[in-house]
DNA sequence: AGCACGCCGACT
DNA sequence: GTCGGCGTGCTC
């Protein structure tokens, strides 16, 4: 007798556990099937985990039979099981929620099937072809569908045959001649087709890619590619990545989802034919799940996509690029909250493949794994053909006040913006700010208010008028006067792109500029066609947030103008620092990158602050000793863990109940194990963002040492739920902590 | 998660 | 007397 172990597809922790199935007499049933089976009494979907004689101890009169065999091959990959069941260890997630990553969403419930489409083949054999034609002397249109069929060595789409051949085929059918049948035709993105150039790789590109190459023939290696914006890291990626396909491999190429354009996926096409598939948000269910199937069937050798395509059903893996690793896009807000960095790179000790991050400016984390070994670094110091990096020029507008200039601009950015503009060469305007946070900061020396506890800037909240540490919690009023140097020119920051656009129509009116970001970009194609609209030069000024800072080669584009770095300096975030010196690393890398040379003015209120000095000299390795020297002063990751429960509900009481009770919880339980020392702080309080959508928010906040860190969050995830009706979530270095 | 079983209030 | 509330418990 033959039994599966079946996991049910039932999102809840009860039933997260392989059931006993019977497999009837001649069935097939393998690894990785997805199956119909009875549960209770209903109906349900389930992945076959692992099948054969073992009955598992189930009492033979409970046990029932699979229903049925659900797809012709089995949807899972035996090793994408295995990173599934990785996964449910190291996310703490339900096997489901693991498994549901490894197929397209529309394929479960029997959503979405293969295209079948009716398609003509001739039935005639060779040598009676002559016979049969001259039997159809008066039937002209099936005479000259026959020949129209014999022609072709496979069957031929009733779609692609003059209207009214079904007709035709329908009679020709009963007399024997052709066969109609359905075939599974995949619906093919439409792809812009471009022509790809081969660049002859510098030597030190060359040392990159036999690196790579190299490892992949000796069962796998980790890299990270470090390598200055213009260095030519994408080169190195192809490069390798047609050396996983020569040996019989396949790749992986990891982008963040904004950098999917349509020019990125036509450019790959160009370089891989129908031997890459591409796996975007935009793709419609149907094209997505043949693009997959596709994939599946051995189809592609190469897939291009965000995040989610680190489980693209790939046999004989032998590769997987990061590219950009810095950017947070790869760590998944939704539930497994994984990150797609460290799924690749089980992915890869799993199949022995070679993982390769790339960035010009790479995470902080990342970056100390390599220095501690746990990546070859190679770097990539110098652009291709010798084009020099931007002047950068720092502009203090502590100074342009005390000259009475209460401008936005600066007289340096001025006179740039005015030559860039007789030069009919275009300038990108960069309005650095995230989210909606206003901070509080004075004119005269350049410094936000912060808390006096964290080292945190602080956050404005306009409803009570008090500043806000989301750190700690703690509460001030806003000074009237600057508490460090006693200078009563405090400011809200906050401007917004709308300001700097007025503001550069009053100093140069008629220039034609666009604008992007949250507001001008609503429309599903608003990004795409603002971008496309400044490469065609229909305006000399781009104004944006972050956004315009990534990817994108804009040849004409000379000057970067920089309007205030201490917007993303002065968000309240531990990173801050980190994400405003990658902010300007990457603007910097968007002038000259054409046949021009580029320049670069960076507007700052505190010009000396290190971010801004060391990403203005492009160094960074400097910046990352400067930064790691700062987050162990400070305790922030990685040399500590932060993580939070949070608690949300609809009854504000319960939930500030049930938080506080949590907290209380975790600080007995912390007294009882003797593990006090082995975190910072704990506290729980009310979430920065108070209410969403009518859920009351708190949170249980706790600082960790990184080296217990295992330890306190399993003390932390035993906690039980104090209450009905509120929801308990459990995050650990969360994008935000808002 | 669903769905059934099971024990207490207001209705034809 | 029954219809139906949602608390608790199970699903190979």
């Amino acid at each position: 007798m033959q039994y599966a172990q079946v996991i049910v597809d039932v999102a809840h922790a009860q039933v997260d556990r392989t059931f006993t199935y019977r497999v009837p007499e001649g069935f097939r049933v393998q690894r990785g099937d997805r199956v119909s089976v009875p549960f209770g009494p209903r109906t349900v979907e389930g992945y076959v985990i692992s099948s054969g004689d073992d009955d598992g101890g189930v009492d033979p009169c409970r046990m029932r039979d699979i229903k049925s065999v659900l797809d012709d091959i089995p949807a899972l990959l035996p090793e994408l099981i295995d990173l599934a069941l990785w996964m449910r260890g190291r996310y703490h997630c339900l096997l489901v929620d693991a498994l549901r990553l490894l197929i397209p969403a529309q394929m479960r419930e029997g959503r979405v099937k293969p295209l079948m489409l009716l398609a003509a083949r001739s039935l005639v054999p060779k040598e009676d072809y002559e016979q049969a034609l001259s039997s159809l002397v008066r039937a002209p249109k099936q005479r000259m569908m026959l020949e129209r069929l014999a022609a072709e060595p496979r069957p031929v789409m009733v779609a692609s045959l003059p209207a009214g051949s079904p007709a035709v085929l329908r009679a020709m059918e009963k007399k024997g001649l052709v066969a109609l049948e359905k075939v599974e035709v995949a619906r093919r993105p439409a792809v812009d087709a471009l022509v790809a150039a081969n660049i002859v790789p510098t030597a030190r590109q060359r040392e990159a890619i036999d690196a790579i190459a190299g490892s992949m023939d000796k069962g796998g290696g980790f890299f990270l590619l470090h390598g200055v914006t213009g260095s030519g890291k994408t080169e190195v990626y192809i490069a390798a990545i047609r050396r996983a396909i020569a040996a019989g491999g396949s790749a992986i190429v990891l982008v963040p989802e904004i950098a999917l354009t349509p020019q990125m996926v036509g450019w790959f096409r160009a370089r891989f034919g129908d031997s890459a598939a591409v796996l975007h948000s935009r793709l419609s269910s149907g094209e997505r799940y043949d693009e997959w199937r596709r994939i599946r069937m051995g189809g592609a050798q190469v897939v291009v996509g965000a995040r989610s395509a680190a489980f693209a059903p790939l046999e004989n893996l032998k590769l997987i690029v990061v590219d950009e690793e810095h950017e947070h896009t790869y760590q998944s807000e939704k539930t497994p909250q994984y990150d797609a960095r460290e799924v690749a790179a089980q992915r890869c000790r799993l199949g022995g493949a070679s993982l390769v991050l790339g960035s010009a400016t790479p995470s902080l984390f990342t970056y100390a794994r390599a220095m501690r070994g746990h990546y070859e670094l190679i770097e990539l110091p110098d652009r291709v053909n010798g084009r020099p990096m931007p002047a950068v020029d720092v502009v203090d507008m502590r100074l342009e006040l005390m000259r009475g200039n209460k401008s936005i601009f600066s007289g340096a950015l001025l006179r740039a913006l005015r030559e860039t503009l007789d030069a009919k060469e275009q300038a990108m305007l960069l309005i650095n700010r995230r989210g909606h946070s206003t901070f509080v900061s004075c004119r005269a020396c350049g410094q936000p208010v912060r808390c006096e506890h964290c080292d945190i800037t602080m956050t404005y909240h306009m409803r009570d008028d008090c500043l806000r540490c989301h750190y700690c919690d703690d509460e001030r009023t806003p000074p009237k006067t600057c508490p460090g140097c006693g200078s009563p020119h405090i400011r809200y920051f906050g401007a917004g792109t709308q300001k700097v656009e007025d503001e550069l129509h009053t100093h140069f009116p008629g220039v034609r500029a666009l604008r992007m970001d949250y507001d001008t970009t609503r429309g599903k194609d608003g990004h795409r066609d603002i971008l496309r609209a400044f490469r065609d030069g229909e305006a000399q000024v781009l104004i944006g947030t972050q956004m315009i800072a990534k990817g994108h080669d804009f040849p004409n584009v000379t000057l970067v103008g920089i309007v205030a770095a201490d917007l993303s300096l002065n968000v309240p975030d531990y990173r801050s620092e980190e994400r405003t010196f990658q902010l300007l690393t990457q603007m910097e890398g968007r002038a000259g990158r054409g046949r021009l040379p580029g320049r670069v003015v960076v507007q700052s209120y505190d010009p000396e602050h290190y971010a801004i000095q060391l990403a203005a000299g492009q160094d960074y390795r400097a910046f990352y000793h400067a930064e790691m020297n700062r987050r162990r002063k400070g305790l922030f990751p990685p040399y500590t863990i932060l993580a939070r429960l949070l608690i949300t509900g609809p009854e504000e009481e319960k939930v500030r109940d049930a938080a506080q009770q949590l907290g209380e919880q975790f600080e007995a339980l912390l007294s009882e194990r003797g593990a006090r020392e082995k975190i910072v702080q704990t506290r729980a309080m009310e979430a920065p963002l108070a209410r969403i959508r009518d859920e009351y928010r708190w949170q249980v906040f706790c600082k960790m040492y990184a080296k217990e860190g295992e330890e306190v969050l399993e003390l932390l995830r035993s906690l039980a739920t104090p209450q009905r009706d509120v929801k308990v979530v459990m995050e650990i270095d969360p994008a935000n902590m808002l």
